[in-house]
DNA sequence: ATTTGGTAGTGTTCTAATGACACATTGCTC
DNA sequence: GAGCAATGTGTCATTAGAACACTACCAAAT
């Protein structure tokens, strides 16, 4: 096995999500136009693997070089193989004729995703990423290679991984209301909640702790904040839940 | 892109289960001690891909080759990719010089699992399987490379998904009972479920058809014999349902 | 013909979870 | 102090879940 060696065959991508407490984003990198073009090619971050890492340790080395995220918690989506995927746009290939010392191999890519709290993460482009930013998932359509595809599948696994275990909670702030919390969730199912209904059943799974510290500067009622009790989440992370659906 | 050419970097590994109506069962091969020795390897039928296939055609080729078994629905598990999965033990960096052109390739492989009416599936070995079985997935132990946890994420996923899904169907012949789905789940989950219960949350979802026929020749009172109703099924697989669990 | 062994098949009750639904409260701004 | 905007709260009716024990039926043995 050779060191410090590209493997040709084998990329991650990262599927980073956030969230500003008003709707869902992802993270984009722009990997550039084609050498003297200046069209932008939006991607979620990604490359090539080294012969002597881990797939997750290839995955948040790669987020790091090219937006400078990192010590996150990463989840694999899967593996796509489609022999076609990198090849199938002109746009796809000139990139990879760019950029690849192999621009022909046939690259398998294996991709991994996960939350995080927007303002914690300022990325910044470097590498071959020309910018590096959160785009709202709604908005996002076209992307380089299959990573529309991929995008997707990080939204489903999310969608169900969200009914059986606690995550989600890593894309609100340290303190937030319920409302809040309220809110992540109807972007994430994409759909409306009752309130009491949700407060009723989040507070009955005893992982929020009450600060008694309420927001300030708000122009209306101001609400509690509430904190994650760091005791009663992991336990729940661990054992998951049965059933958080609506 | 070459054509027909393995890929060393890219495997698949398919981790089949069966069910007898007893316990649940995985298929394995015997891949076959180094040249000159006479040791049994077990693993699951896997191998490398070529670079004109699919992942998903890759595994089923892979499957065909190794085992005989044709036609049936694989579900991606995920990607396995530690640097050393598989040189870790001297019995597997032997038996990859023996039979691999690039022995020393770092591989990330894909695995896939898939659930089989056993009595419809009799596997025969070839290619390099010096010969393919059912073994009782609770009487495996070791596993060729990282086979071993590479069925454990089987399980775990086939656990999740039966909750959510009705599959496990397909490991059930035609004609069944209800005291045989029963004892399937029980095998999944591996803990006993209330008969009456069962019978009830399973008749609720209008999946099953009563044929108005019996088992015959059984030593005790025989059992009506269903079989699944296609239409409801069908809908009911795509839709999912919220949680099948006890 | 009767007994025995073994599995099939069936209902009720209690408890917990779910979903639907409306109005008073608070703090800020003007 | 009036108006705005979001917070925060309770009940009821329905449904789903868990616990639990006996009779019915067939074959085989006596």
């Amino acid at each position: 096995m050779n060191k410090k060696e590209l493997n040709p065959n084998v990329s991650v991508d990262c599927v980073i999500f956030g969230f500003d407490l008003e709707q869902l984003y992802v993270l984009l990198i722009d990997s550039g136009g084609m050498e003297g073009y200046n069209q932008s090619r939006m991607a979620v971050p990604g490359d090539l693997i080294y012969d002597t890492e881990t797939l997750d340790t290839a995955a948040r080395r790669v987020l790091k070089e090219l937006t400078g995220i990192e010590n996150i918690y990463l989840e694999q989506i899967g593996a796509f193989g489609d022999p076609d995927r990198i090849g199938k746009k002109v746009s796809d290939r000139k990139w990879l004729e760019s950029i690849r010392a192999m621009p022909e191999a046939r690259v398998i890519t294996v991709a991994y995703y996960s939350l995080v709290r927007m303002p914690n993460f300022n990325p910044k482009a470097s590498s071959f990423a020309k910018s590096a930013g959160w785009a709202p998932v709604n908005e996002v359509h076209d992307l380089a290679f299959d990573h529309y595809e991929i995008l997707q599948s990080g939204l489903e696994q999310l969608k169900r991984k969200i009914k059986i275990q606690p995550i989600g909670f890593n894309l609100l702030p340290e303190k937030f209301t319920l409302s809040q919390l309220h809110k992540l969730y109807e972007c994430i199912y994409d759909k409306p909640l009752d309130k009491r209904n949700f407060r009723r059943k989040i507070l009955n799974l005893n992982i929020l702790t009450n600060l008694d510290e309420k927001q300030i500067g708000v122009p209306h009622k101001p609400s509690q904040l509430f904190k994650f009790n760091e005791g009663n989440f992991k336990k729940l992370s661990e054992e998951g839940f049965d059933n958080f659906g609506f």
